[in-house]
DNA sequence: GTCTATAAAGGGATAGAC
DNA sequence: GTCTATCCCTTTATAGAC
């Protein structure tokens, strides 16, 4: 590892730590700079934002989660129970990080931020991020069309979830736990209705909606 | 209407057109101050913060639609019609304003913030927010516990459409109109589908998800 | 109660020296 | 790559005018 990365690892890591301690607004990229024995102007060399810090986090959990999700899809054999798995890892990952958790729906209203959840820049943490999701379709027996837009609304719904985990004052965030299993127990109730014969109609309908929203 | 009333509205009025110009971050209290022709001290005497000045703008605009949407129900007979009517009504009273709404969107994630779009001290527009999909539900025949609950649902899509809508970069948002009228269809066969016989399991099911949801 | 004028604390971001 | 100095902004505060 080079000198220059290990320079940013720390000032990523005190950050994070203050993050979670402080919450994002309740720290200052001078605390930053001084827990990590660096100038500011340092820390601005390594991330140019105090949101590019966020951005980093989230990058670093989204690897991560798609290690620990594959972990435990192998060991079960449903689509339900895969997704399942897919909901809770994430939880598990950031189950110490609500603070930091919301600075990643700072931007989600902002297009012009660069670095924005929606945005171009983080267009490949937003794919990794789907990709586990892909995953946990999987195999399953779906409409061809259905196979490529099941992930990004079952990822849309992940933000959902985690919008809900950061609001969830529930001891352990029981709540947020509960809510994915039923969750995932209604989707699955979905799937099988929507493949009752007769359905065509509203599966079409319902591929159209979730192209819109793909194309963008 | 009072002076101090007519200073407040003024400041109001010139926010809001720098933020649709300049955006929210682009735009600086001083710059209202200024267009306002007061003292940054008065800004703040009314505002206490930036944040303060998006917060009165949505709840300007929650009363107008309201307003707007109970005149467009009037024209209609059947709940999917009041429901198109209720997301259009929205997307019209924003149409110009997607720089400004985005800033609504800043402090989702914040639960600290006391302005924040879930938070306590939000409660009274919120409720203003949801009491239109209320209206649009309005006398249609339905469980006795979703009646409760599926204006909270609604309210929720409506705030996915607005997302979508804040994105779209379509010409005059085309496709969150198209968004739109494809979602009222589908929540529509969704309704119908789930009064079908034989889904009491089902439907509880989702009571019980919504409930989850609402409790918070 | 409504406002002006002014100052200053504190923080995000940047320019330019080394 | 790293630092210092600096800019500009939000927000708070204060003293006083009307």
């Amino acid at each position: 590892m080079r000198k220059s990365e290990k320079t940013r690892e720390k000032i990523l890591d005190v950050a994070l730590a203050r993050f979670r301690k402080e919450g994002f607004e309740g720290t200052t990229m001078r605390d930053v700079a001084k827990d990590a024995g660096v100038a500011l102007g340092a820390a601005y060399y390594y991330f140019p934002s105090k949101d590019a810090l966020v951005m980093a986090y989230y990058e670093r959990i989204q690897d991560e989660h798609l290690e620990k999700a594959r972990a435990a899809f192998a060991q079960v054999k449903s689509f339900r129970d895969r997704l399942r798995a897919a909901m809770h890892t994430k939880l598990d990952l950031v189950a110490r990080d609500r603070k930091l958790l919301g600075a990643v729906f700072r931007t989600v209203g902002d297009p012009e931020n660069p670095l924005s959840t929606f945005g171009p820049a983080t267009a490949p943490i937003r794919k990794a991020s789907i990709a586990v999701f892909e995953e946990a379709v999987g195999a399953e027996p779906l409409p061809p069309d259905m196979r490529k837009l099941a992930p990004v609304a079952l990822w849309a719904l992940h933000l959902g979830v985690l919008l809900y985990f950061i609001h969830d004052r529930s001891r352990g965030q029981v709540r947020t736990r509960k809510l994915v299993d039923g969750l995932v127990d209604m989707v699955g109730d979905a799937m099988g209705l929507l493949a009752l014969p007769g359905l065509e109609p509203v599966r079409a309908q319902i591929g159209a909606l979730l192209a819109l929203v793909k194309e963008e």
